[in-house]
RNA sequence: GCCCAGAUGGCGGAAUUGGUAGACGCACUAGUUUCAGGUACUAGCGCUGCAAGGCGUGGAGGUUCGAGUCCUCUUCUGGGCACCA
């Protein structure tokens, strides 16, 4: 029996290919470019961390079915890849290994590209940039002058992870309960005058331009929804006991006799002044900074108060006092950094305020409660109620007291209705030497200056030292040491680099024309965007989306592109999971260690057993990680790219099995004798017209499959276009089986929509199959099949009968046969009459080529 | 802590979006082919019952002629939380 050679296949394919460069992009001055439709076809760049794995497998197979699917419906088609280059591994690795980053990061690129191109993608190579390229970083910095020129740039303080050892600052990932990963010294809160982008400016717009994205997935639109956090509130003022006053916001006007105590955040300027003279204060400022940055951190961390001795007077009661507390789970970066405190009704407050023995004075009423004796325990009341124990506002709604407190505040002239935001400003200076350095330069007269756009690029220097205490760039005076652009004397550079979501988030504009002077061609980006297909991860739902939506909305008020929002679908795949495994010392063992008999799993030759634990995404740390080159090695490309399709929804995640690879090799060979061994075949071409049965039948399966596969793919069910084939084979196998033959023309027209609908999925399979049926073209070349209506639909239908909801028994019956025929025939059913026990049916409900429910 | 998602046979999942639950694949069982392993082919495969039938989509209620699908409550699992990318 014939085997597919996929090794040999494969690589010939791969080279026809390139030899008839089918994947270059259209040229926006070719002469048809305007009679096709065009598609941008964009997964997530990778990180060239040095091998593709799985996760990359999946990705990159959906986003070239897609590619070539669309090339085959006629589109114009871009379908690049670059690599998102900068980042902390490559530090990392010149830290432990000694190389540079940049040769360890251009290595890694070549072997990754090398491992992508063995899968068969689908891809224009002549596009590929890395974003540590100085040709890329370079118009990335010209963008950050334009930014910054236009007033989308400032600079202010934040606080950064502080390792006093190493003297440097840490990502949150670098701090490990509270310590530096390396020197293992408690992590501090520091301030640091850093860039920011002016994200909120635009955050009405981002939220807005999400009800625009109906091809998103819902969950990630809700997600930055929340993540930008719009909220209407009152901003108002306390006047403190030492004469001076207090902003605060709220959400909860309505609350306000409910206040329990007012608490500032630990960063807050009162606070901070307050300390200067109060040792204790400073103490416990020092104590909240222990914590680090992390928003989950802060938020789980047991709640910390310190009384100021201060108290506020109530705004509606000058002669109530509420205690001035400082508070760790107060924000300084949400709101004004301040807040009043209702224990009755938040939760945060609540925990507070039975710690610190504050005053817990419930002011909503749930329904039913009784305003005498309700009362507030451990667990705070957020629900819906009419106000009590609140003067004026007793018997209104929540939403009429927030009203009524906001027009009083308002009136007296101490408060007023505010939007806030949650969503805070991009920080986006690092002080880490493997970035985009920031051009700008600081120098002791001028201040901050900009690099004038002439001087760039503003390079990395050729070798960074890694000895040294803190941010290599800020340690190389020579690179460091510049001169000011305005006055001309001694100045330093910026030692910061940007955040590598910046690189982010612009790349894809960058695509539509890598080789230009500027950093987007308008007449390219205009044609091509928005990105009409985006895939990647839902890991990047929020911050890495919102931040190419953010530099977008930016680029198109400077007129550099035309769209506001540059992903117009987008697609977020499911993560590779594998079964997990332990030794009896609990060490993780991995796949290829052991083996399995009668479902148990031992260590490979040995009677030893090891415990199966659950899939999990593949990762190092738990060792059950496949490789994708030995898979590659051993069943072929098209085989992956199979699997990676099949069974499991692309947004899930998907469990690798060796058992479902194997079912998936012997698929590949099923299509490939099926091709390679049919006999009777009519000659390529030939009229198709079905006489007998059975060819009718399998013609039909033929021209439902093409509709099915079709409809599924244009919606990214790729498991459902995969079983869809299945299905078509097993129609092909079962009439060659069969009794009757096959006409040979209706053999040819299945057989060759098997091979154009798995195209895209298994393209070296298909040009082999597409060779061995008589054709010269490539199936790259070729159309995607249409399939003719008239032979699809069926003029029988079939009619479950229920009795009362449960199905006795089902008939066929000419489609759109008139309502009390239908009825007629379900009654005259045995199993019908049987279940209807002798009684007389009180209603029959017959929907029309659907479905009769007979009740009782 | 906050936000989001998911749950259907032994497993992955399908279900025309309120109309025959379990398509398709994996695993498994029996048989045929084969020296054998593998491949290939045929048949079976939710649970229960001799059968008629009954039960069945995480759990509890509800709406409906009819619910995996809609509503309320609940349990469990997974993901994100701003310097990992």
């Amino acid at each position: 029996m014939a085997r597919y050679n996929a090794k040999e296949s494969e690589k010939y394919w791969q080279q026809e290919w390139d030899k008839r460069a089918l994947f270059v992009t259209p040229a926006l001055d070719s002469p048809h470019l305007a009679d096709k439709p065009k598609a941008y076809v964009l997964e997530m760049f990778p990180y060239p961390s040095g091998r593709i794995h799985m996760g990359h497998t999946r990705n990159y197979t959906m986003g070239d079915v897609i590619a070539r699917f669309r090339r085959a419906q006629g589109f114009n088609v871009l379908h690049p890849m670059g690599w998102d280059a900068f980042g902390l591994p490559a530090e990392n690795a010149a830290r432990d290994k000694g190389v540079s980053p940049r040769d360890w990061t251009y290595e890694n690129i070549a072997a990754m590209r090398e491992q992508l191109k063995m899968m068969g993608l689908s891809i224009d190579w002549s596009r590929e940039f890395a974003t540590c390229d100085p040709e890329y970083y370079v118009q990335q910095q010209k963008l950050f002058l334009k930014f910054y020129e236009a007033g989308f740039v400032y600079r202010s303080e934040a606080d950064v992870n502080w390792d006093p050892v190493d003297m440097t600052v840490l990502a949150n990932e670098q701090v490990i309960d509270g310590r530096g990963w390396r020197s293992g010294a408690l992590v501090e809160r520091r301030k640091l005058s850093q860039w920011f982008f002016r994200i909120t400016a635009f955050a009405d717009e981002l939220l807005a331009g999400l009800d625009t994205l109906d091809r998103w997935p819902e969950k990630v639109r809700l997600m930055q929804k929340n993540w930008i956090g719009k909220s209407e509130g009152l901003r108002f003022q306390f006047d403190l006991s030492n004469n001076s006053k207090l902003d605060v916001f709220t959400t909860r006007p309505d609350t306000l006799f409910g206040a329990g105590f007012v608490a500032l955040s630990p960063d807050h300027p009162l606070t901070e002044k307050l300390a200067l003279n109060n040792p204790k204060l400073q103490a416990f400022i020092a104590e909240c900074r222990q914590t680090g940055t992390a928003e989950a951190e802060i938020e789980k961390a047991e709640k910390l108060g310190f009384d100021t001795g201060l108290t506020a007077a109530h705004p509606f009661d000058e002669n109530w006092k509420l205690p001035v507390m400082v508070a760790n789970f107060v924000l300084m970066g949400y709101g004004t950094g301040a807040i009043f405190g209702c224990p009755a009704h938040d939760q945060r407050d609540l925990d507070f305020a039975r710690k610190y023995g504050l005053t817990v004075t419930p002011v909503v009423m749930p329904p039913d409660a009784d305003p005498k004796t309700f009362s507030v325990g451990t667990e705070a009341y957020t629900g819906p109620g009419l106000l009590a124990n609140s003067r004026f506002l007793d018997g209104m709604t929540v939403d009429a007291a927030k009203a009524e407190v906001a027009a009083r505040l308002e009136k007296a002239g101490i408060g007023e209705r505010t939007v806030n935001y949650r969503l805070r400003d991009w920080l986006v200076s690092r002080q880490r030497p493997w970035g985009c350095p920031i051009p700008m330069i600081h120098c002791p007269t001028c201040g901050v200056v900009p690099v004038p756009e002439q001087a760039l690029p503003v390079l990395l220097p050729e070798k960074i030292n890694f000895n040294v205490k803190g941010n290599p760039l800020d340690a190389d005076l020579a690179w460091k040491t510049a001169v000011c652009p305005s006055c001309g004397e001694a100045a330093v550079r910026d030692t910061d680099t940007l955040d590598t979501f910046a690189d982010s988030s612009w790349y894809f504009a960058r695509f539509t024309n890598p080789h230009a002077s500027e950093p987007v061609d308008k007449a390219a980006a205009d044609y091509w965007l928005p990105v009409d297909q985006y895939i990647g991860g839902i890991e990047h739902a929020i911050l890495h989306l919102l931040y190419a939506r953010y530099f977008t909305r930016a680029m198109c008020k400077l007129g550099l592109v035309s769209v506001a929002e540059p992903f117009a679908g987008l697609f977020t795949q499911g993560m590779v999971c594998h079964e997990t495994y332990k030794d009896s010392g609990g060490n993780w063992v991995t796949p290829d260690e052991i083996e399995k008999r009668d479902g148990k799993a031992f260590l490979l030759g040995t009677d030893t057993q090891v415990a199966i634990g659950p899939s999990e995404k593949m990762s190092k740390s738990k060792k059950n990680v496949i490789a994708p080159e030995t898979i590659i090695a051993e069943y072929g490309a098209d085989t992956i790219r199979w699997f990676m399709l099949s069974d499991t929804p692309p947004e899930r995640d998907i469990e690798w099995t060796d058992t479902g690879a194997e079912g998936c090799w012997r698929f590949v060979n099923r299509i490939y004798r099926l091709c390679t061994e049919s006999e009777g075949l009519a000659a390529p071409g030939t009229a198709v017209t079905a006489a007998d049965e059975a060819s009718k039948a399998l013609r039909q399966a033929a021209h439902k499959a093409i509709a099915a596969v079709t409809e599924h793919l244009e919606h990214l069910r790729f498991n459902s276009a995969v079983a869809q084939l299945y299905t078509l084979s097993n129609a092909v196998a079962g009439a060659i089986g069969g009794a009757n033959a096959i006409d040979g023309a209706v053999l040819r027209e299945a057989l060759e929509a098997i091979v154009l609908l798995s195209a895209p999925m298994m393209p070296h399979l298909a040009e082999e199959c597409w060779k061995a049926l008589g054709h010269t073209k490539l199936v790259a070349e070729t159309s995607w099949p249409r399939h003719d209506p008239a032979l699809t639909a069926s003029n029988l239908v079939t009619y479950p009968v229920q009795v009362n909801g449960k199905l006795r028994v089902s008939f066929q019956i000419e489609r759109d046969t008139d309502q009390k025929t239908v009825e007629a025939k379900a009654l005259s059913f045995e199993e019908v009459q049987r279940a209807l026990d002798g009684k007389a049916p009180k209603k029959v409900i017959v929907v029309l080529n659907r479905i009769v429910n007979v009740v009782v």
